[in-house]
DNA sequence: GCAATTAATTGAACACCGTTCATATAAAAT
DNA sequence: ATTTTATATGAACGGTGTTCAATTAATTGC
């Protein structure tokens, strides 16, 4: 009933991590169980409150390798110069990820802890490297001293590709389910439209009012 | 004990759903439980069972009510005929609908029954007549026969839509978190995509190969 | 008006859940 | 060998959704 040291402190965060992404992976997010991983790793819950702070803690913790491995495979093949190849790869390659990990992807994007309201550093840190991509994947839209409007436009782009996953994934109210051809138009429509707003007025964003740009 | 007849069936199933409502627009929808609406409403949690197949059901038909209140503030007042306006027009009045109402809008984000996958044709209806309001505000952007590429963009509008304002609600990764911005950015960059791809080549979607078009 | 039927409401019970913490014990330090 | 420290335990607390036999009020038939 105690101190057994058959694995250490980050052994056991491993196992615990693994375990739930197991679970998370054949049966979603919400039957990830403190009691449920401490059973099938042979602990007892408690042990779990040595490791993590709680349970959402545990997830957060989950969905941040998740992150890791998204960015790992985006950034697998190097990103091309010319801004609307690269946002097409950028597309692809996140459209292939979620497909093949369906699961581990909606607990990303529909899990949120409940005890006290702000990210962990950690976890925001990770959510802007993937916007950072997107950043630079559209930086060749932007003129100096349009860093704002830039990193706005790739919040955009990465709020936009997560809401057709979710929306594709979870209510699907679309006929034909077809995730890659929504993420197409919206690719597609979008780079026209940054290309549009380029050509014509330096990428401002309101009706209204005229960018000086560099 | 028994058949206190204080309230019809349809008496009962408005009280729980306004008490559910109220719940959650103050605490979010995870704070609305069976017992704690149950004992508001002064019943049981058993007879909530009687009105409702189970909390989910519940908490469905309370997203439902949101949704038909959503349509009718967007549909307040009269969608302007020019696409670029009538979308501009749609964008605005989502965000200030969920502005108003960011908690009871989060639960038709966040909230799905784990029962069966299937969502029921009731709510699917609802939420295809909101993208159906997307669809006609970019008509004047498709010829005739392309109505599958129509229902594709409206459908991307509005998972974009719900992306933005999703991310920026929940884990707010943007710095000022100003949604109004990033929605009008998304609107702005999405119009001139779709009018840019109107005169050029007819809205093609993929990169490759051109439409015969009307 | 009374008895039989029907329908609604209950409350206890079941099987879970996350979380806490005094206790026991194994390992480490003295 | 003894003290100290760290860790794993399991029982317990207060919650959850959900089911269902029993109870009782309203309704119906006579």
């Amino acid at each position: 009933m105690a101190r057994r040291s058959d694995h250490t402190r980050e052994e056991l965060k491993e196992l615990a991590l693994t375990e739930a992404a197991k679970t998370a992976r054949r049966r979603g997010w919400r039957a990830v169980t403190a009691r449920g991983v401490a059973r099938a790793i042979g602990y007892t819950p408690g042990t779990l409150y040595n490791v993590f702070k709680n349970l959402d803690d545990l997830l957060l913790q989950m969905n941040g390798r998740t992150l890791d491995a998204l960015y790992a495979h985006v950034t697998q093949a190097p990103v091309s110069d010319a801004p609307a190849e690269a946002l097409r790869q950028l597309g692809t390659r996140y459209a292939a990820f979620v497909a093949k990990h369906p699961r581990l992807w909606a607990a990303v994007m529909e899990f949120e802890p409940k005890r006290g309201s702000e990210l962990p550093a950690w976890y925001r840190a990770r959510a802007v490297r993937l916007v950072g991509l997107g950043e630079r994947a559209i930086a060749g839209y932007f003129a100096d001293g349009q860093e704002e409007e830039r990193q706005r436009s790739a919040y955009v782009l990465w709020s936009a590709l997560y809401g057709i996953t979710a929306r594709n994934q979870s209510t699907r109210f679309t006929p034909d389910d077809d995730t890659a051809h929504l993420l197409d138009n919206f690719i597609t429509t979008y780079i026209a439209g940054l290309e549009r707003l380029r050509r014509a007025g330096r990428g401002r964003t309101k009706p209204k009012g005229r960018a000086k740009g560099a």
